[in-house]
This record gives C-alpha cells, structure tokens and sequence, in this order.
RNA sequence: GCCCUCGUGGUGAAAUUGGUAGACACAAAGGACUUAAAAUCCUUGCCCUUUUGGGAGUGCCAGUUCGAGUCUGGCCGAGGGCACCA
C-alpha cells in the first residue's frame, strides 16, 4: 500500500475546477457565504486559515446539501502599511499591494477553498472606488455626508486623524501614539442619524451572538433623559442642561458647563480662565489620566435661577469632567446623586442635598447614593419612586415651557477624512466661491496619481504638484480637488454588495444580483470588529436604502459568527530578545534550547499569534510538510470555532497521521477477503452508521466542528472494529461512501481522492439517514436515589410498567433495592427509571 | 467604576440543554511487535479494594430538585467591552 501523498494529491484537486465549485444554478436555495476580507499584508497567518477553513466548511456542507452557494473573496487592499512600505522598501503602493495579493492568493489556492475567483475583488483597484465614490455621493446627496469643524484625534506618528473607533486606551490602533487633539475640517458620514434604526434592529439580528449585539448596543448608547433650561439671574439668558436624572433637579447645587462651552467667549480675555483650559486640555485622553483626574473647576460667579425653588441661585462652573460633543455641554449638578458632581462639590464646598432616601438617616454622605428609593425634600416630587418622579417633573417641565424630553445616543458621527495617500479619493471639488461640490458622476472615478512622492510629511495628495487642480465639468470653472483620502473602513463597508455582481461597469451593484443574493447567510470573521466594521456595513446598508427606494435590505448579514484567535507560547532567550519557534528546539518535556547556541530557552503562556513576539507559525510551511487537508483537520479539531485555539505542533502531526490512517482504511477496505454475511451483523453495523451521520451532521449545522472531528474519530475505529466481521464488501463500500463525503467539507482533497478510488458517481450529495436503519433501541440509565446503577438497552418508547418488570429481575440493581421499601418511581422516557427507596 | 462572558483531569476539550461526567485528541507511564530504531497497535489514568466492586469528584459556599457541570443566590478567580456619556 502506498503512502498517502499529499503534495501530488492536493495539487491534483487544487486544479480540478469541479472540486473547488460550490455553485449549484440548478438549486432553488440559494447561500451566500462570506468570510472578512483580507488585508494584503505579505502572506497569510494562521488566523486567515482558521477564518476561511471555517467558511470552506459552512461553503461545502451548503453546497452538498444542494444549495446554491456564494463563496467569494477580496481583498480590503488600501491602507496605510502599504505607504510604510513603499518608504522603506522605494516600492509603490499599489505594486506592493499587487504583489502580496499574488502571494497570499496563491497561498490560498493551496488551503483548497471553494472560492468563487472570477469574483475576486480589490478596493483599491478604480474599478471597484469608482464606485464607492458614486455611493458617497448618493449619501452626500441625502445629506448623510456632512463637513464639521471638530476636534480629531489626531495621530502624530502617522500625521492622520483617526476615527474614535481607532482610538485605543487614548493611543492610536496601528502606530500606537499617543493621540493628541487638533481642530480640522473633516469629512463625516451622518451615521448618529441612524443611532436608534442601528440600535431597534439590533432585535433582527437573531443569528448574531449575544455578546456582538450587546457590544454594539453599549456602543449606540442609547439614554433617555430631558433639557431643562436655567436662567442667569443676571442677564437672563438660558442655559441648556441635558440630564438622565430630572427626578433630582431638587438635589441640584451647581451648574457645571464644558471649557468649550458658548459660554467660554465671554472668558476669552480672562487669563485665569485660558490656563484653566489648557490645563483640561493637557489631561490627555488616556485611561490612567482619565482614572486619576481630579475635578477641576473654575468659578464663573455667575448664577442661575432654580427653576422650581423660589430665590434660589446655583453658580456656574465650568468643569473638566463635562464633554462638549455629549449633550448640551451643560449638566446640572446634584453630588448627593452623582459620583463626580460629589466629588466636584467635596473639592469646591457646594452644598449636598439627599434627594432620594438611601434608608440611612445620615446625611453626611461618604459618597454619591445611586440606588432605588423614595423621593425626599422635592416638594411635588415626594414620595415617588424614581421613575415616577422622572416622568412627573418631565411634565412639569414641557408644561411650564422650561425644556423638553430628549433622547440621546452615545455613538457620534463617522469621521471619514484621512490624510493620505493610498485610500479611495473623496469625490469632491472646492470652488474660488468657497462652496464644495461633488464632482459629476460620469466624471468618476477621481483616480489617484501614480507618480507620488510618499518621503514628505503630511498628506501626499495636497502636495502633489498637478494633481489636485481640475475644473468643474459643467461650468468649466477652475476648482481644486479634495486632498483627503477616505477610512479604509468605508472599503469594507459595501463589498459584500460589490460580490453579487464585481463586474458590473455601470453601477456599484446590480439590483437584481443583490435581490437574489442579499443578505449575506453566514458571515464569519474575527470578534476585533464586533463594533467598527459590522457597525459600519449595518450603516452603508441602511444609507443605501435611503438613497433607492428599490433596495429594500435593511440589514447586510443574516448570521454571524466569530471565531477565536489562534494561539502560541512565545519563547525568549537569556538576553531577552524573542525568538520564532524555529529557532528553537525541545530536548525533552522540559528543557526547551536555542538552536543556534543551545542556551536554555523561557516559555511563555500561549498568546495570541503576533510578529512582535514572534510566535506565529507560517501556514505555508505547514501545508508543505503536513498537507493542507491536515492543517484544516488539525485548526478545526482541538476548540470549538468560537473560542481561542492554540496551535501545536503535536496537534498538526497527529493530524497528519489520523488522515494517513483514513487512507489506509480506504486501502484495506479495497483489498479486503469476504468473511461471509451475517444479516443482524450488517445491520447492526448499519444502524450504527446511521448514528454517526446524525451526530456528525449534527455537529457542523451548530459549528461544534471540533466534535464532528471527534466522531471522525471514532468512526473509523468503528470500520476498523468491523473489517474482521460478517459483513459484505459492498455494504463496507457503501458506507466508506458515506464516510467520505462526509469529510469532504474538512478534507476536500483526501475525500475527492478516495471517493474517485471508491468509483463513486455522485460525488457532491450529502449521505442521508437512511430511515429504514434507525435503531429502535435506547440506553435507559437505572438509578436508585438519584445515583445511577446500571444502563440497560431496551426498545424505544416503553411505558413504565414494562420497563419496570425488566429492571427488578437485574442483579445489580436487586442489590441495591433488596427488601426496602420502593416510595416512588420516576421514569423518564427513553432516558432514566430512578427508584427512591427509604432509608439508606 | 459600570456592563458582559467563562471557571470540568497534566493539557485542549465532550456531555443529546436538568438524566451514565471526562467522549475525542495531545502529553505521560507501562506493554506488544522489532536485533534495534522508526512506524504501528494495546493498556493505565483520583481514593479504598487482590479482583468483582465501592467512594469522592465539574473554582468555593449554600439552595431548588427524585436527580445539578447544567437552574437560583452569595463569594473567589480569569478574560472581554465601555469609561468623566450627565
């Protein structure tokens, strides 16, 4: 028997068109089947293998289960490593990202995916931005684009503003810095004006998992509260306060307003006041500067009226802690219910006032009472309980004309504008007359340059020394590009509608393809982008619908799944310095060395795979030495998909040899002597069969395909258990048949391969269970008090009295219950009899 | 600080969703085959017992139940999200 050789046989199947086909035109069902698109960064890492094998498998069982299936990919091609890059290396961006598209696509040829490439899309080709520009004009044209004036996180390394989404614990996602605050002009997509469609159809989502939905919600932040307007006493002019709390607007000793609030004008001359803000500004935005800030304030000695309490005044404050560009800028203080108007009023002497019972008589507060309780020292409002206290002063409030109810949303507008180079050009033009227009449709695309000089600081685009002067087509007015590039996310946020239909000239999509298509059945990808980009799509899908009255999609992706990292310990020398696990060898189970000086070696815990430590494991490596078909078994098998795995080489091999193992099987089976025919033997052997189909099939329509592998297991014991009994070559046949299709989702080569020696017709058909072959036997567990003591095979579906007359003639549970009395019987049907018998 | 998730052997994990805990795999120890190695196969896995067998046992403490890894409450630990959001 010959050894399995993978190389020769995956690169067979690789090149056999009907093996990597998922598309089923006869079909009425259709799937579409999407997993993120890469970034081309180089080559493929592990992550990549376990994200597409997850999707191959979902792809495949779809497809033998007669769908019609989708199954594309891309690439998410513009970014800013691809600039990097072309600094150091003096290679252009786009040749670059050519380059490693070249690579990573071959790389994934060699994994075996069903993947659709005459679908095969790049962002930064003008072919697919043309389109996107077109998009972003048909929201600017909805006003859903707008230009504001803002304070941006402004990323010094990379001299870009970053979106508040890539802003991590005050540093940026990419280059790490820490992000300071610059004011710009900027593009924004409007996408605060879909906070509560965002939010309401987060209750669709049915196949998403909990945890997303919760972390997009949290996100949205949806809070309802009111605007109570103050007056200063002194001028009468109104200040306008957004609360959550109204019910404690008696509790109020202070007004504290934001350093940008419109108030600050009339400070402007104030010198004490201009170093009050430069000290907020200096905070920073870090985490541990956030955590330790102290409440500061600055006093304005200006007052309001209270607007329930008779001659009663509250001064002003301005505050670090109150944020412009949440609410109104202005809150009102309450310290016996607030934490940080607590603190504030500890830090400044202001009074505090219990407005809620916290059932304590005490009214030296040692910190803010939050809790439920009662209503005191409110006047109107007493006695209520919180919620009816809101909703009594919120009417009081309307009535009286002092402010209204308001509902607020936490998540802000999407800031679009980057200064760089390689992203998709905004397709706008500014006049001599200041005003910005689109440029004209069948002008698109606003192509890019190509000869760029990238080894200047600052935006490439504003620098060039041609590029960005142009005319407006219509009037033939002299006018200047917009210079900004857009996020990359704006990229990803549309592509899987670009998949229906990549080769269309005239139109982003079309309508048809995406009517049939749309939504996307399964999309698979990593949990870092549980908040950005699902966000973002869930907007572009929402914003397209709101520019075509025919596009009728609310929500772009019907099931979602998120699947874990991939894992490895890391490994350090004496020095220090990280070394990759090929520099390292294992001499036994505990001393690990460096190979090149045999210095001892420390191991740390697995972490995720990052170059920085340098654990990863090239997956190019690994399909060269274990084949690809081993590398899918070996990510899938050993943690569920959702959940973090951790790669090892042990893991990789014992995958290897398993397949070997089924090959073998293949071979013994072919060349096996009949040993005769006993009927109850085969069918016996064919129930059996029947079962492991159930659970395999079982396992991968709930993505537990860690135990489908587990049954792969012992699924071949079972053949290799049954070789040597009374049963037919055919019948053996058959059932290798099924074993085979079976593992075509996980191993599609080594299951083309041994169904084509099989001489198997029907290759793409998933093996039923056959109804005629279900046992009509079940285990029943017996216990006596709860503790199990015996497991007795019986018919299915038995009443309680004929099981019973089976299990009191059994000696091992006779024992238990001897001459004690039996209280009570339970049964369960097809599951447990539990005697309860008194005493012990 | 607020919100969420998860704690099962030496390790990764199963458990038909309240009914045989530890399937399957890795690692380990012992054994078979072999001159030897590789490859392959088998056995073992906490405590008591020579065995048959029995007992304890799913982070800790309590509760509900005939029966709890699974449900409830409290505690401890790990991970994730948000963070001066009024």
């Amino acid at each position: 028997m010959e050894r399995y050789n993978f190389l020769k046989i995956e690169k067979k199947w690789q090149e056999n068109k009907s093996a990597i086909n998922v598309r089923n035109n006869n079909s009425k069902n259709k799937y579409y089947c999407l997993e993120m698109f890469p970034y081309p960064s180089g080559k493929i890492h592990m992550g990549h293998v376990r994200n597409y094998t997850i999707g191959d498998v979902v792809a495949r069982y779809k497809y033998l289960n007669g769908f019609n299936v989708l199954h594309p990919m891309g690439w998410d091609a513009f970014g800013l490593p691809a600039e990097n890059a072309s600094k150091t290396n003096n290679l252009h961006p786009k040749k670059w990202t050519n380059e490693n598209i070249k690579t990573m696509k071959k790389q994934l040829k060699m994994l075996g995916l069903s993947i659709d490439w005459d679908r095969e899309i790049s962002t930064c080709d003008k072919d697919y931005y043309k389109h996107q520009q077109e998009l972003f004009i048909d929201f600017y044209n909805q006003g859903l684009v707008s230009r504001k004036e803002t304070y941006v996180n402004w990323d010094p390394v990379e001299n870009s503003v970053l979106a508040n989404e890539q802003v991590i614990n005050g540093r940026g996602w990419r280059s790490n810095a820490l992000v300071e605050r610059k004011k710009l002009s900027q593009w924004f997509f409007n996408i605060s004006k879909f906070s509560n469609e965002l939010l309401k159809d987060l209750e669709t989502l049915d196949g998403w998992p909990d945890k997303v939905k919760l972390m997009q919600k949290n996100w949205i932040g949806k809070s309802l509260g009111c605007e109570i307007n103050f007056e200063i006493d002194k001028n009468g002019k109104k200040i306008c306060v957004f609360t959550t709390r109204p019910d404690t607007i008696f509790g109020a000793s202070f007004i504290a307003l934001s350093p940008d609030h419109d108030l600050s004008k009339n400070f402007l001359n104030d010198k004490k006041f201009l170093a009050f803000k430069d000290e907020c500004n200096k905070t920073g935005t870090t985490e541990e500067a956030l955590a330790n800030a102290d409440k500061l304030g600055f006093e304005t000695h200006l007052f309001v009226k209270h607007p329930f309490i008779k001659n009663k005044k509250l001064p002003i404050y301005f505050a670090n802690f109150v944020l412009m560009d949440y609410g109104t800028g202005a809150i009102f203080g309450c310290p016996a219910h607030d934490q940080r108007d607590f603190e504030f009023a500890k830090k400044y002497n202001l009074e505090i006032i219990k407005v809620v019972n916290d059932g304590s008589n005490d009214n030296d507060l040692k910190e803010a009472f939050l809790g439920a309780g009662k209503i005191i020292n409110s006047d109107f409002l007493n006695n209520l309980d919180i919620n009816s206290a809101k909703k009594k002063i919120i009417n009081e409030v309307e009535s009286k004309k002092l402010g209204k109810s308001k509902t607020l949303f936490r998540l802000k507008d999407w800031g679009i504008s980057r200064q760089r180079y390689w992203g998709c050009p905004i397709p706008m033009i500014h006049l001599d007359d200041g005003s910005i227009v689109p440029v004209e449709k069948d002008e698109l695309p606003v192509q890019l340059p190509e000869n760029v000089d990238l080894n200047i600081t600052g935006n490439p685009l504003e620098k060039h020394p041609t590029w960005k002067n142009t005319t407006q087509k219509s009037t033939g007015k002299a006018a200047i590009r917009e210079t900004d590039t857009l996020d990359t996310f704006v990229d990803s946020s549309w592509y899987f509608l670009r998949f229906c239909s990549p080769n269309n000239k005239s139109e982003p999509f079309d309508l048809k393809e995406v009517k049939y298509w749309m939504p996307v059945d399964q999309y698979i990808g990593g949990i870092e982008h549980a908040i950005l980009h699902l966000l973002y799509s869930r907007f572009f899908t929402k914003g397209i619908k709101k520019c075509n009255k025919q596009f009728t999609l609310s929500e772009p992706f019907k099931n979602l799944f998120t699947q874990g990292m991939v894992c490895h310990e890391s490994y350090k020398d004496g020095n220090g310095n990280w070394l990759y696990p090929s520099e390292i060898e294992k001499i036994d189970n505990k001393t690990i060395v460096k190979k090149s000086d045999k210095t001892k070696v420390l191991v740390g815990p697995p972490e995720s795979m990052s170059k920085s430590k340098k654990n990863t494991i090239d997956p190019e490596v690994m399909i060269d030495q274990f084949g690809a078909d081993a590398v899918r078994w070996f990510i899938l098998s050993d943690s569920p998909p959702e959940k973090d795995v951790q790669w090892t080489d042990a893991g990789v091999v014992s995958a290897n040899k398993f397949l070997q193992k089924v090959w073998n099987l293949n071979h013994l089976i072919s060349a096996r002597k009949e040993k005769g025919v006993d009927e109850s033997t085969e069918k016996k052997f064919e129930l059996e069969l029947n079962n492991f189909i159930f659970q395999i099939d079982n396992s991968i329509k709930s993505f537990k395909f860690n135990v489908s592998i587990a049954h792969f297991y012992e699924l071949h014991k079972f053949f290799k258990d049954n070789l040597e009994m009374q049963i037919s070559n055919k019948l053996l046949n058959l059932n290798l048949i099924k074993m085979m299709k079976l593992m075509m989702p996980f191993t599609p080569h080594l299951a083309h391969e041994c169904l084509e020696l099989l001489g198997c017709k029907k290759v793409y058909e998933w093996p039923e269970i056959d109804k005629n072959k279900i046992s009509d036997k079940i285990k029943v567990a017996i216990q006596v008090n709860g503790k199990t003591r015996d497991i007795i095979t019986v018919k299915k579906n038995l009443i309680e009295k004929e099981i019973r007359k089976i299990v009191l003639d059994q000696p091992k549970v006779k024992k238990y219950i001897e001459d004690k009395k039996i209280i009570k019987t339970i049964y369960v049907k097809n599951k447990i009899l539990n005697y309860i018998i008194a005493g012990k």
